[in-house]
DNA sequence: ATTTAAATTGTTATAATATAACAAGATGTT
DNA sequence: AACATCTTGTTATATTATAACAATTTAAAT
């Protein structure tokens, strides 16, 4: 694992302390304190810690969560659940569900090296309300 | 299934015989002549398509594309594959898949309505260049 | 140490995607 | 007809993301 840049690192340390997924421009007022001024910055910094696995987009939210899931240093097969109310994001770590899914041939025979799979549904605390 | 009103039937009509997923302002251009002039028109035909079950949204394109599978009336439950070179979209329709997510239940137990599964490959004909 | 290539940064401008807020008209139901 | 709901039209604005260009830093190779 090559070690992060700067702005890369700082970027990095702010999505992995956060309890939820951040947005870029989220990022952004958050690290300008520290010197990052431009949307650019923070774009590229995640556009490289998404290629090296650090963290992952949740697509649906537009949103960017640190992969807390060992197994994915490939950062090509993630899986989430979402919460519909509180929009609480975490990574699915099943090895049955990966494993299904990286075996998963379509009619074609086709097989995928990369997914993305997004559950949608109410987290423990909100279907409780 | 209620009827759809002007513009969302305008709009369903374009994504419905397009090959690729369109996006909403390829949408927007393509139905200026049809009197639809605002982003928020498009939107909103867009939202309720998707509410409807008549159309799905690629999150990782940004892009609609109308549903070809018979068993989603309820749009809850989508897979999709996508080619990273030639960007075709196809939905997969594969009971075997769809009834391994409904009955996938996570650690704690927690069972989701809703997903939205994204394969990322080639295709046969990106495959073969 | 110097060269070199690759990666990273900084900066301004702009493109692409999506929603807020308000008013009016159409439609369906009782 | 009265009512509620859905749909439309419109302007303005918010949010998300990239283009284009130049300079600097880093790492590795010689």
């Amino acid at each position: 694992m090559q070690n992060l840049s700067k702005n890369q690192q700082i970027i990095f340390d702010l999505i992995d302390k956060s309890p939820e997924p951040l947005k870029a421009y989220t990022i952004l007022y958050n690290v300008q304190k520290k010197g990052i001024k431009a949307p650019l910055q923070v774009y590229r910094a995640l556009d490289k810690l998404v290629e090296i696995g650090k963290i992952h987009k949740i697509e649906s939210r537009n949103a960017f969560i640190a992969c807390h899931n060992s197994s994915c240093r490939v950062a090509k097969a993630t899986a989430f659940s979402i919460c519909e109310i509180c929009e609480k994001v975490t990574e699915i770590s099943s090895a049955g569900l990966s494993k299904y899914l990286a075996n998963f041939k379509d009619k074609d025979g086709m097989k995928y090296i990369k997914y993305n799979l997004e559950f949608f549904g109410l987290c423990k605390k909100c279907k409780v309300k």
